[in-house]
DNA sequence: TTGAAAGCGATACCAT
DNA sequence: ATGGTATCGCTTTCAA
């Protein structure tokens, strides 16, 4: 355990300075200087020194050692990512967006799962605090204001995204209208012909969820569509959803929605278990579309966060914040939608 | 961007050797001691005061700089993770399970994804080389051998999966049995009373898809089962799908393998565009399953790798070379496999 | 059992 | 325009 090898004999600063006949410190500041218009380096050096300098470097084979840069500037250029479950297809989506982007802009991206559990949470944030993160962006799970709290006691930025945690100040936020998202699925069905929609969801005080059901509601209302919802226990939804929808089927239901991924998962086994059609004895919007569900159950639409969008956005805004040069503010986002086939071949 | 803040003013050594009234050597010593079976502090420090430093320790809230560690040890306890796309659930998965081995084991992984490209995966070795990562798990490309190379140079050790690069000395593997993976996707087949057994699959050289057709055939042929394989051309092959199946159907095929995720996609396209009822007009088995697709179509099974245990053996081989105390080897593993329901409801 | 001190490699202040 | 040098926090050798 103890004997691990040192390894690589790295090209340093110095081995640079030498073989260009010029000091560290003038390596250093050419390395480091901004490029103008026209390619030049923006520093006190010579045109012509400076390009020697580059030119050494590239020769050499030479790379920063970023412990040493970031020992002495206490900046790291990695960036910490948090989401409840990266091999979920939507935040896997969103944090390989932001991988590119934190890329583009030499950043490093470290990404942790939480399974959406707060100890969990809290230990990310504290790994990733000690490992010298220079900003967070952050899918919150329930009850984690302090662990936020304890970055922004280090003055870092954080974003949060997926899920609000209300209150906090000095954060940014980048969130999907939830009340819209909700009248879009409504708007999706009633194009379908739909007559009497329900919606099932689990008991919670989620603000997305209450969001999206509320905007359901009133898209239906305004339409006078009847709109049925039923609300379970969140422990056993997976168990009570196949008699709720056999049920709604019986009272003549004929189309369902679905506010959440995980309900939409569970609602899909029971519909499966149940054997109903779909479109036939059923409508359905899910939301958060699981990878490729449209290739193995092309008959179900889906109300979806663009994740380009979330992760363009929140990773602007946190470089913003980071190079000081941009406020960390809440940014609301329209949903997506993608619709099933109404017609089975 | 040159004036970012310098943050956080943390507690270092020197603060807690200063509060313990000690040295910062034996603080040092102390924080990097071994431990001992009853929780001893195995290093030549006095438990008393072994105890009283680690208690010091805690007590202000001391976290080891990474940086300076990093910079003085030449190590980082960072892992480098690359996979083809981190946002497809098997990937997903195995990364996940590999972050959370490599937490426990105190390391910090960081992940990358190439969408199969050179390039991507050169520019990616490059990154995690010049940040420090003390060894790699990677699902290569085909024709990365130089960019693996590099890595062997420094010394670091690499552990491939996924994907073979014949001919690569020095490494570890842990790659599926290719074979046997074919052969059970024909049994399952067989054990639903298929009669007549298809295969599609695109052009190539890649070991993977070879191996699995080879083991359909073997399987196939020591049953006396009629087996028929279509080789499509790779930029057309979703294209050609929707006739190839067509004809095997009326050819009396009652049955296909589609032996990759890329080809199950467009497999599952192709029938959803026919109109193909499964089990109905046709069974299927998929290979490398999507996120949940037992949900959205519950009739298809699949053969897949075990992620749990390429994770972990990946992992543990890779930290076993880390650490000098075990052998880069070449690990072949079963196949894992999901049946589908053979009965609509 | 404990401590002093020499670096690791890069940055940035201050001279020249 | 260029260079000398202190310093970041930690590990590790050597001496006491």
């Amino acid at each position: 355990m103890k004997n691990r090898p040192i390894v690589s004999p790295d090209v340093t600063i110095r081995d640079v300075a030498e073989a260009a006949g010029v000091s560290i410190s003038l390596v250093s500041f050419v390395l480091n200087a901004r490029r103008g218009p026209g390619g030049e380096y923006l520093c006190s050096a010579s045109q012509k020194t400076a390009e020697r300098i580059v030119e050494t470097a590239e020769r050499l084979g030479y790379h920063r050692n970023k412990a040493a840069s970031s020992l002495r500037t206490g900046r790291s250029d990695t960036l910490g990512v948090i989401v409840s479950d990266i091999s979920n297809t939507c935040f896997g989506q969103i944090c390989r967006k932001i991988e590119n982007l934190a890329t583009d802009a030499g950043f490093l991206t470290i990404f942790g799962s939480t399974d959406d559990r707060k100890e969990n949470f809290r230990q990310l944030v504290d790994k990733f605090l000690y490992s010298g993160v220079d900003g967070f962006i952050v899918a919150p799970c329930n009850g984690v204001e302090d662990s936020i709290a304890k970055i922004l006691k280090r003055d870092l930025p954080v974003v949060l995204f997926d899920r609000d945690l209300p209150g906090l100040e000095g954060i940014g936020r980048v969130l999907l209208d939830n009340e819209k998202a909700g009248r879009c699925a409504v708007r999706i069905l009633r194009n379908q012909g739909c007559k009497h929609i329900g919606l099932v969801r689990y008991e919670t005080e989620i603000p997305t969820l209450i969001a999206r059901e509320a905007g359901c509601r009133k898209e239906a209302e305004k339409h006078g569509l009847p709109f049925t919802s039923a609300i379970l226990a969140r422990e056993t939804m997976r168990r009570d959803m196949v008699s709720v929808l056999h049920n709604a089927c019986e009272e003549g239901i004929d189309a369902i929605i679905f506010p959440s991924n995980a309900i939409t998962v569970d609602g899909m086994s029971a519909i499966n278990e149940l054997g109903y059609e779909i479109p036939g004895d059923l409508s359905v919007v899910g939301f958060d579309q699981e990878d490729r569900s449209e290739i193995f159950s092309p008959w179900v639409s889906f109300v979806n966060q663009p994740t380009k969008l979330v992760a363009e956005y929140s990773f602007r805004m946190l470089l913003n914040a980071i190079d000081g040069n941009g406020p960390l503010e809440t940014k609301i986002i329209n949903p997506l939608y993608t619709l099933g086939s109404r017609i089975k071949k």
